[in-house]
DNA sequence: GACATACATTCCGATATAGGTATATAACCT
DNA sequence: AGGTTATATACCTATATCGGAATGTATGTC
């Protein structure tokens, strides 16, 4: 076997930093691809194919309005990566500099419920 | 140009299955390489190649042991993915329901606080 | 129908890997 | 020193893409 297939869920799809731009400028609202186009300065079957890969994986929908392609973002698929990272989060969230302080505590002096022993 | 590197980044070095399962198994302990192919039923050398990939882009830490390197995780370099995906955690986060009818109420009845016209 | 517009797809070439095998390096042991 | 263990790296091959150009397809317009 050899290289994997990257693109074929979220974690891949927004891997690519121009996948996650155009994720990012349809936060903020809906477009059609000669919109997109525009604004990320790259060329039509390079965002078509871009969108096609964020597609696949559901991280946009698309609604057809004529000739036009109107895509619309799906944060929700955005989830299984937001999951993942979260179980890392208290390496860098001082949030869970508390917790920490009152997990080592309660090891420390079960039964007790004191830390000064 | 051509394809992009891929593995540069925290996002690129997390696309991998292979990578998140090894930082998954470190998330519960420091670990010798030795160890990490045990788990992982993986080659040694891959196994050596993907924690290179984490090592450079400062998800892991390495320290020196007699001929043995143990490899430490370092969330700290998710942080950047957090902090991209948690700007759609309304997409599906119920906790942004209730705000967004707020927010909607605010907009809409502007100047009187009061949402039922 | 002829033409233009909006978009997707196909084909091409370049390159970045992932896995596998073999090898290099260094530390430990006898 | 010689052998074993632990790990990294080099080399090879297959393949997955990425960008770019050309082409296909459907819709709108005259």
């Amino acid at each position: 076997m050899a290289r994997a297939a990257t693109t074929a869920d979220a974690f891949n799809a927004v891997a690519e930093p121009r996948r996650r731009q155009i994720l990012d400028v349809l936060a903020d609202g809906e477009l059609p691809v000669n919109d997109l186009v525009r604004v990320l300065a790259l060329g039509q079957p390079q965002v078509s194919k871009h969108l096609r890969v964020l597609r696949d994986v559901g991280l946009v929908h698309v609604r057809e309005e004529g000739r036009r392609r109107i895509y619309r973002i799906n944060g929700h698929s955005l989830k299984p990566i937001h999951d993942w990272v979260k179980t890392y989060e208290r390496s860098w969230s001082e949030r869970f500099d508390r917790l920490d302080v009152v997990l080592a505590d309660l090891k420390h002096g079960e039964g007790d419920g004191r830390s000064d022993e």
